[in-house]
DNA sequence: AGCACGCCGACT
DNA sequence: GTCGGCGTGCTC
């Protein structure tokens, strides 16, 4: 083997690795590769003793390192770059924003596939009876198992059944009765469909009836040939070999004759997974209406002033059709529009109107979606320059490498799933457009029925443009909100089970008018948990501080946190009573409550539970559009911008949850979420009906709601925000502390927060226990600081990177975790 | 983040 | 001794 290494080196290369490391690495690389790389480029590197790794350029240079020796990359992986110049500089700008490492950010931002990784093969060698004979027992396992294949480390492990396998390895390649094969290979292939079509010869009439004739015991032969050119004038097209098949009932068997009679000719060409799934529902296409028309004027007017504009509509104004018009515009320019939306699971219903009225220039981007449909999509965005494209997507797809983006369009921009809490990067996807769009002198549109209070700030101090839409499309009425009291309706013994008597029989009248239902319950901090009627004891998780939530469909207890899971206990294992009951109402419950009342009615049920799967929700909003169930009980999921035609009455189950939960947003996420579930109500022509029961019917956030008031909910919020030092006027950075002792968190998160408050003048609360105190065994503490200081944010957040550095090099918080949430809202 | 190395306790 | 557990520090 002549595995000399070239000394003479011609260059160096900083590159990102796809890890929470602080810092660049730096390699080196050889002229001939000096000349093929650039920033942005993809390069497969060596990091530590064993492992490879897909690495990004940033920088190549020729300033050699000064207290090390720089490696070799092993290869390169891009004839051009993967990642623009536009992508890096906002990597940059989000690693400092959101306290994160760049390593971080490429992790999430890249498609697995595009980021190879080695895996550690040993591969057999060539080994004499003296070599053999110094082998241990295990080695010569292990050397056996190699006669009849390569083995990767882990299935050594399994051979020899223990876990340290590395010294055993180390040995035997020391010995030389075995080697390390790298093996680095490109996980994306792209899908390959395999055309097919008549050849030259055959075009000619008579040359075709001479075919018929040849091929008059060939029947599914024949109905090949016929079905190529079913469809007029098709005689020279390629035909997807699977559609043919479909069509003619032919086998592979068929077509492969004709191919080799050189009847045929076949040809791969790569296709772009189809990324679209088709509705039953055909989208109409809507004309605007005056209001929709005089709104898209002026915001073709203020986007000419201001990068960012808010479009608020009230729900069902119809903000979709004006959006199309939009990006109509830009494609004609050639240019890329983002369209961010909260849900993955609203995409499809957008997707097909946007597809109908955009074909092929519609792409769909977002975390469900395979390695390879994400892969595809990437390559797509980044070779779209000049074609016009709008790209459709969840949070994730701010991260796509843009090359022309012309508009960003955030719909339901209050939504708060626009915030990825965890793992990092931490980052606000509607946030992060904004300063994406100002790098590439693109502009931004908000488009919210109840704008974020950040956003509505903005628009009264002139930062942001504003253009509103208070006409419901087709002039709709808003639906009538009717609050009913729980208390009085107790006292009253008016109710069964959740349900008040009210809305029962609204309940009843609806649906006896055929029309259909929906039930509102929100169940987050709210979840039915198991309860001992003799001693009060209720099952807690083994490894979190919760308790364990009770699963009907499956008779089991879960945590919500870690997944830990056992079968619904027969009795209480503290006193031992069969007395075990479920306590709380979840949607599964309150599916069973409505099914117990009305029990000729289709329920179905809405929840992330019953939603699984890439398809699942499509599938539960198909049947309640084609009305198959009548009643659909649901969790937030079923208020975000769905359009059904035929719902009149809305009901909520209990508004107090929302209310009393203990954040500095409840009043403003109540209004937003009640706002979104009255405007399920009365899509057509009727004025649909809302039923919210409640505890608290003197709720000033219930009364801005009945009154559709949000400039008054603007306006209190606005006073309690300044008054308690919260955004939008005081931004805030939450530092999470995790260990596995207790007794550390305690002193980590002390000594952190202690040392914060002698610089640092501003605001420091905590440290505190969450809700929760305790997630897979590690113990948690959170410190909460205001920017509410002189300091500048970059000041503050240097300062807390600061103290993170001195915090790692005390010996005792070495096993103590911290993370960073910038904006943690 | 891995992952090796080194120290320590348990068990053949 | 040998194995496995866990804490510590490094990776260009």
């Amino acid at each position: 083997m002549n595995n000399k290494i070239e000394v003479t080196s011609n260059g160096f290369l900083d590159v990102i690795l796809p890890l929470a490391l602080p810092k660049p690495y730096t390699y080196k690389i050889t002229k001939a590769q000096f000349k093929n790389l650039g920033p942005g480029y993809r390069v497969a590197v060596p990091f530590g003793k064993r492992k490879i790794y897909t690495a990004l350029v940033i920088k190549v240079h020729n300033v050699a390192p000064q207290t090390y020796e720089a490696k070799p990359i092993v290869t390169i992986l891009d004839k051009v770059a993967t990642v623009t110049s536009f992508q890096l500089d906002f990597w940059k700008w989000m690693a400092s924003y959101y306290m994160c490492t760049q390593g971080e950010i490429m992790r999430a931002c890249l498609p697995a596939a595009l980021m190879i990784e080695s895996e550690t093969l040993l591969v057999k060698c060539e080994a004499s009876e003296e070599q053999l004979a110094i082998l241990s027992d295990a080695q010569y396992l292990v050397y056996e198992a190699l006669q009849k294949q390569s083995l990767t480390l882990d299935e050594i492990s399994k051979i020899i059944d223990r876990k340290q396998v590395m010294a055993l390895v180390m040995g035997m390649l020391k010995e030389g009765v075995a080697q390390i094969h790298q093996r680095l290979e490109e996980k994306f292939k792209p899908k390959k469909v395999r055309y097919v079509k008549l050849s030259e010869s055959y075009h000619q009439e008579d040359k075709l009836q001479t075919l018929f004739k040849q091929l008059q015991k060939a029947p599914k032969q024949l109905a090949l040939i016929i079905g190529i050119f079913s469809e007029r004038e098709a005689i020279k097209d390629w035909k997807k070999v699977s559609d043919l098949k479909a069509k003619t009932g032919a086998t592979s068997g068929h077509i492969k004759s004709l191919l080799d009679k050189n009847i045929f000719e076949e040809n791969y060409q790569e296709e772009h997974r189809i990324l679209i799934r088709k509705t039953q529902n055909e989208p109409e296409l809507k004309t605007l209406s005056t209001a929709q028309q005089i709104a898209l004027d002026k915001i073709k007017v203020a986007i000419q002033y201001k990068n960012v504009v808010l479009f608020e509509g009230v729900t069902s104004s119809g903000k979709t059709e004006v959006y199309i018009k939009l990006i109509e515009d830009l494609l004609l320019k050639g240019k890329q529009v983002l369209y961010l939306l909260p849900e993955i699971s609203l995409t499809s219903q957008i997707v097909n109107r946007l597809a109908a009225r955009f074909g092929s220039q519609v792409e769909v981007y977002h975390s469900k979606f395979s390695i390879h449909e994400r892969t595809e999509v990437w390559q797509k965005v980044l070779d779209n320059e000049g074609k016009g494209q709008v790209i459709v997507g969840a949070r994730s797809a701010v991260l796509l490498p843009f090359q022309s983006l012309g508009l960003v369009i955030v719909d339901e921009e209050h939504e708060n799933s626009y915030k990825q809490f965890d793992p990092a990067p931490r980052y606000q996807a509607r946030d992060s457009a904004i300063y994406l769009a100002n790098s590439m002198k693109a502009k931004v549109l908000l488009g919210s029925a109840t704008p974020s209070l950040e956003t509505a700030e903005n628009v009264r101090n002139k930062k942001y443009g504003w253009v509103t839409l208070t006409e419901r499309y087709g002039g709709v009425a808003l639906p009538a909100i009717k609050l009913i009291d729980l208390k009085e309706a107790h006292r009253k013994k008016k109710t069964k089970g959740m349900f008040s008597s009210q809305l029962i029989q609204a309940i009843k009248e609806t649906l006896s008018a055929g029309k259909q239902v929906i039930l509102f319950q929100n169940r987050r901090g709210y979840a039915p948990i198991s309860e001992c009627t003799s001693c009060g004891h209720s099952p807690q998780c083994v490894q979190c501080d919760v308790s364990l939530t009770y699963h009907q469909t499956q008779q089991k207890l879960r945590c919500h946190y870690c997944g830990y899971n056992l079968p619904m206990p027969v009795q209480c294992h503290a006193c031992g009573m069969p007395s075990l009951t479920t306590k709380g109402v979840g949607t599964q419950q309150i599916e069973e409550q409505v099914k117990e009342i009305f029990p000729e009615t289709n329920v179905g049920r809405m929840d992330w539970d019953s939603t699984r799967g890439k398809w699942g929700f499509d599938t539960i909003i198909d049947a309640f559009m084609q009305e198959r169930i009548q009643v659909l009980v649901g969790t937030q999921m079923v208020v975000k911008g769905l359009d059904f035609k035929n719902v009149l009455l809305v009901g909520v189950i209990n508004a107090d949850h929302v209310l009393n939960f203990p954040d500095f947003r409840a009043h403003e996420r109540s209004y937003q979420m009640l706002c979104q579930v009255a405007g399920r109500a009365g899509r057509s022509d009727q004025k649909g009906q809302v039923l919210i029961q409640t505890y608290q019917p003197e709720h000033p956030t219930l009364k801005q709601v009945i009154s559709h008031d949000y400039e008054s909910l603007y306006l209190s919020q606005r006073i309690e925000r300044h008054k308690y030092k919260y955004p939008p006027y005081y931004r805030m950075i939450r530092i999470t502390f995790k260990s596995r002792q207790f007794e550390t968190v305690n002193m980590a998160s002390d000594w952190f927060s202690n040392v914060v408050k002698q610089s640092y003048k501003g605001t420091v609360l905590g440290p505190v226990f969450p809700a929760v105190a305790r997630v897979r065994n590690l113990y948690i503490k959170q410190l909460l600081v205001k920017i509410d200081h002189d300091l500048p944010s970059k000041e503050l957040k240097r300062l807390l990177e600061r103290t993170h550095k001195s915090f790692q090099a005390i010996a005792a918080f070495r096993n103590t975790r911290i993370n960073f949430d910038v904006d943690p809202y």
